[in-house]
DNA sequence: GAAGTGATCGTAAACGTTTACGGTGATGAG
DNA sequence: CTCATCACCGTAAACGTTTACGATCACTTC
């Protein structure tokens, strides 16, 4: 019952017991004769202990391998040291890559995270993750919200707890941060490199609109022609499957009108797009060039390795855990969005000196 | 000091204050006119309290909108409602998608799930995370452990609640239970494939032999073509890469002893390899059959589709959770490994009728 | 009508911390 | 010598639960 805790090895009779009741901060105090109290203030870097007993104690937490309980501090001070992350439960790229990315971080801070990713009708399971992670007892939440309903559905939200978003384009609330990389940038980069290479009939495979990053992609485009005084191109909106641009490459050829460049919303979407174009004989990029978006593992190895936009993840998780961790302990954060890089590759290439009418077929 | 505990806005008169102090079983208690026995009786489900009680308690703690406090629970306890996941640092599509399924099944039996990842030297890292994951109160542990070093850091850690390891074809343990997919199968699936296609010259491009998955593969390779009284073929090792799945497609080449078909480890892997292969006129699949390994997102709309073998994370995360909270609950679960299957594009074909020499080149 | 029997409920103690406060002894000032 | 001061340390209470146990009350049953 009460008795001293050792850890392991051999306590009474019996050769070794593995798994002992783990050591508390009274079986500290009293291999290293003070009180709790003094264990604790040691703990907690508090002063009104002189250097001696604190060396003592130390080494005694050392030897006897004592970890603090964190159920009984969360209970107490009633906030844990660990801070919760909800995401949507897709699989795509740029969520699951800030996850990656988060959780570095947090850890290397000292955090542990919890995720929660939130389900389809977003209304009620957002809150119900806000809620879990606020029982758990975290300091504080992100949440990777790239769906505009999910977003919405955050702000809706109520939590005790500081609640930060990152969600590309989505404008911030007094209550809900707001944090996200500068994906319109990005998207113009890709439309100017395009605009440079002298193409002047730019569409663009746009994402789902559902999506800020669908959203946000199509606004850098719409932006970067209009800036060179250029008409908009050719757009449809799709959803970010292969599958779907690949239909849609299907129609351009089919209907004889290809643009000169195309800007397709992610890497995704811009394989299934050439893929329809090559096996119909149309060339990337002698044809027809192509930009995606995302540097997925392996877009370097496409036909042809393509040129695209790259977000950078640990950037991102840095500053915005920067900001939640601002904002947990009152102060504030000024935020600047980084910046993504446009990597250029094959997939696009110089138009033809002379203006083409339009691209050979078949 | 000891005031009523409104954290901030107006509190003396004030409206409507937002986030208000948690409501206890106290709280509950109270409203309810009972005890806060009772209440804790009904929400543990325990006997011992008449319907009409229950129901009104259940009603109060609606109406007030209490919740548990977590912190309180696991430290009376000594267990909580989550579980921990440990996984290595990468984003390769196996663990990453293993994680995925993971949470998402331990969110619908209840639990919430703290992942943390051990980075490089594996050694202390995963003592490290098993022991903040032990701080934390979790219930069970999963390590999803790919790479072999890794498994071993596991075997020789120390954790007081049960462990289990999603490792391929790594032993089980006393203490570390061991569960995968069957990946040899898959291996054997897609080499058997290309047998029947009626190759007998079939080369592979292995993985790492630092992680399981390329063990696997490879072992299920040599299997199935020492089953079918096959000479080995071919075998380079590497590191997953398309950059070196090009490169040696690139010797392959040079050296003009392309063989008739080729399991290639991993879908990137294939990648880089048709690549290589297609620059130089070495056409997929007439001249060479390829297949992969993953099923990755797009992999459909390779040029040429890719002939591949999918795994099925979901029943994997279902099966393991099945394992490791039997394991909680000192139950014993059998476990029969989820089996992959092919699935075929257009990457392989039937070889040629008359067994050609060799693969023609330039 | 007394005692036994269930069903229902209340109470005390414990879980491992933190925090606020009180106490000791040594030291210096008057 | 006395008293205040300071550095250091111990103690009690509290955090919100669960668990074991004891109490109450209404019925049976004889």
């Amino acid at each position: 019952m009460a008795d001293a805790g050792v850890p392991h090895g051999t306590n009474g009779r019996g050769p070794d017991v593995a798994l002992r009741r783990k050591p508390t901060i009274n079986d500290v105090a009293k291999v290293a004769g003070v009180s709790f109290g003094t264990v604790s203030r040691v703990l907690n870097d508090a002063p009104d202990v002189s250097a001696a007993t604190r060396q003592r104690v130390l080494q005694v937490i050392q030897d006897i391998g004592y970890r603090r309980n964190r159920a009984a501090t969360a209970l107490v001070t009633s906030r844990s040291t660990s801070i919760g992350i909800v995401t949507d439960g897709s699989p795509r790229f740029g969520p699951v890559g800030t996850l990656m990315a988060l959780e570095n971080i947090a850890r290397k801070k000292g955090y542990a995270t919890t995720v929660i990713s939130a389900e389809k009708p977003y209304a009620d399971s957002v809150q119900a993750a806000l809620d879990t992670l606020d029982d758990i007892g975290v300091g504080g939440i992100i949440v990777i919200a790239p769906v505009v309903d999910m977003a919405s559905a955050v702000w809706n939200a109520t939590c005790r707890v500081p609640v930060e978003m990152i969600a590309a384009g989505a404008s911030s609330t007094p209550n809900v941060f707001t944090y996200s990389e500068n994906q319109e940038l990005g998207a113009r980069l890709a439309t100017q490199h395009l605009i440079d290479l002298g193409h002047t009939d730019i569409a663009h495979l746009a994402g789902s609109m559902d999506w800020f990053d669908g959203r946000v992609r199509k606004r850098g485009w719409e932006a970067a022609l209009r800036d060179a005084g250029l008409p908009q191109g050719f757009c449809a909106e799709g959803d970010w499957s292969p599958r779907w641009a690949y239909e849609t490459g299907l129609q351009l050829v089919q209907g004889g009108k290809i643009p000169q460049a195309i800007f397709a919303a992610s890497d995704h979407t811009a394989l299934g797009l050439i893929r329809a174009f090559t096996e119909n004989g149309v060339r990337v990029p002698e044809d027809v060039s192509v930009v995606g978006f995302d540097d997925i593992e392996g877009s370097d190895y496409f036909l042809p390795p393509l040129t695209t936009v790259r977000q950078d993840f640990t950037a991102l998780a840095l500053m915005s855990m920067e900001v939640l961790v601002g904002a947990m302990e009152g102060r504030e954060v000024d935020r600047t969005p980084t910046a993504p890089t446009l990597v250029v590759r094959n997939s696009s290439m110089r138009a033809a000196s002379t203006r083409a009418t339009s691209a050979k077929r078949r």
